[in-house]
DNA sequence: CTGAAAGCGCTTACAG
DNA sequence: CTGAAAGCGCTTACAG
């Protein structure tokens, strides 16, 4: 009776309940599975053995036999930066809602940390560790796509987080980056500034940062004006890139009232850099972020943001991805993203 | 010979690589074993093949057969954040080091967010899924101690992540909390500070934090001075906590010099809400924080804070568990922390 | 509604 | 050093 409790020599399994319950393995089996095809009373009798054995079906037998893994794995891929304790916080957040959205679906997350380098491809579909993959990070888009195109090619499973544009190979999903950055841009003008200078690289290998620094453009050709090469310095989403950039921006010796940082952790660290160099935030410098991670509220001054619904993009990546594992019709989405207005572009 | 292109109609396996090769399906499994019972000559025909039908074994086979996963499942307790955005950031940079140790270590790790109350248990392991679990996270250790106790009793492997604690069930990784309170007190008082407020709750409920507020307070003890209950506030880990338990320190009306408090995150917030009071930092209140994540650099002013070593934490975590599954001794470790003084306390 | 049986793709004694 | 065979624990047609 109180067998459950020896220290699991023996693993119990579907036949131990069947004895228990009086029924073939078959049936338990068809419990389990939330068959319609059982009797009420039977059902009954399978699932409290089922309880008083604590028994749990072995994924590796149920995956063998039905040849789905239950599992999406998360791949996650960072560019040179080794430290942990530098991992983006977007992605992090976005982490977060992707492992709720997996639960919420029944399934298991696996995660892994990737070099774009490396030589991935579908080992995990290969391998029948998991059913999709879910791509996210950033790194050199020009890279990245003939993997994609890999994928595709074998018939791997799996979404992307990143810029949405045609043409491209697979299903993505991503922000609105243009109308993002067309709300940075608008907000600015409409704050009276006029020189916005842009920190993030504006090139097709990172298309999200481009499409960014493109809607900012708009909106200031909108009101008659544009955005300035000049006043454009790259920078990958680091802080320390923030600063580096702000510091080369400031070098320049250009004037500028604004900036438009493409991530969060680049406004952040040019704003440490902007205040080292004496200018006020944001009387002498408005500054506007992107992502809308929780450290922008408590910057100094809270950093006014575009910001991203992680979790409904967690959400709608899992949702999607579930689709191609069904061979049902999927479609790429782009998520309108909403600006968080603070102090630091003049509240 | 251009077979793998086709569209994965049919799982390519280990017979097929047989076939190829011209030998057993049995010796497949040995070459990929990496068994030494294999002919060179016959390891290097299975090697060729494998490689030309991009042969990988499956998983769940082979883990049925083997009875091991050679996966770990991370289990993430988060208290009442339900919001993706506001993720501890030391977890988080904890699960990169984790991630990538299990890599190191040829092991896959399944991710899972979970509620302390919820009924997780030994689950991972029961139903195959892991051959182990790694539990971190913050929470009212008095309810999580009795799951850890069952866990014990279970059989199932695990290690935690937290204080080190005599008695405990099961085995424990974590910082020296004790020792790192103490680098945070005896810097305080080197700078002149006498009057140390602490933000976090000291409790037994809350082991790490509790063991922080007394190894500051006994390094005030050495200079002669202590910890005075009435400059401490609960707060648990988030900016807002921290925001919140600065305002209610500044309304008890209270003298006040310096601010440890328990997190980064707290650290960040009360900087916030005394700097909104018209407190100077580090002129009025000295303020240091604990975890030394990537935003106590970029803070304003940067943040002194006793840094915990991510990469050798999740190494360890990972190595324990493994010596645990392997059923090799293994025992509770605690890490150095070391303190990073920025202009928060002076510099 | 239920049971007997086949088989998912491996690994590993066992025999040679 | 290699092969034939058993079996890991399920799921699911097939037959009743």
């Amino acid at each position: 009776m109180q067998d459950q409790r020896s220290r699991k020599k023996t693993r119990i399994t579907s036949l131990d309940i069947a004895h228990r319950a009086g029924v073939s393995q078959a049936t338990v089996s068809r419990v389990l599975a939330g068959s319609p095809l059982v009797n009420a009373e039977t059902r009954r009798r399978v699932e409290q053995a089922v309880r008083e054995l604590n028994y749990k079906v072995d994924r590796h037998a149920s995956s063998l036999r039905t040849q789905r893994a239950g599992t999406l794995a998360l791949l996650l891929f960072e560019d040179p930066t080794q430290d942990d304790s530098h991992i983006n916080p977007f992605f992090l957040s976005m982490l977060g809602s992707i492992t709720r959205a997996c639960a919420r679906h029944g399934h298991d997350l696996l995660v892994s940390f990737q070099q774009l380098s490396d030589d991935w491809h579908a080992d995990y579909e290969d391998s029948m560790k998991a059913d999709g993959l879910i791509l996210l990070g950033y790194g050199d888009y020009l890279a990245y796509e003939s993997k994609l195109a890999r994928l595709v090619e074998q018939g791997t499973h799996f979404v992307r987080w990143g810029q949405v544009e045609q043409g491209q190979p697979g299903i993505s999903i991503g922000c609105d980056n243009l109308a993002g950055g067309a709300l940075a841009g608008r907000h600015l003008v409409e704050r009276g500034r006029r020189r916005v200078a842009f920190l993030g690289d504006a090139s097709s290998r990172f298309p999200e940062f481009f499409a960014r620094y493109q809607g900012c453009d708009a909106a200031l050709r909108e009101a008659g004006l544009a955005m300035l090469p000049e006043l454009q310095v790259d920078a990958d989403s680091t802080e320390q890139a923030g600063v580096d950039a702000a510091n080369a921006l400031l070098a320049r010796g250009l004037p500028f009232d604004a900036v438009f940082a493409a991530s969060d952790l680049i406004a952040i660290g040019a704003m440490h850099a902007l205040k080292q160099a004496g200018l006020r935030i944001p009387e002498d410098v408005a500054v506007v972020g992107f992502d809308g991670t929780s450290m922008a509220c408590y910057a100094n001054p809270p950093l006014t943001t575009v910001v991203q619904d992680t979790s409904k993009a967690g959400e709608l990546l899992v949702q999607t991805l579930l689709q191609l594992v069904r061979e049902q019709p999927a479609q790429s989405v782009m998520l309108q993203p909403v600006l968080e207005v603070r102090a630091s572009s003049g509240g």
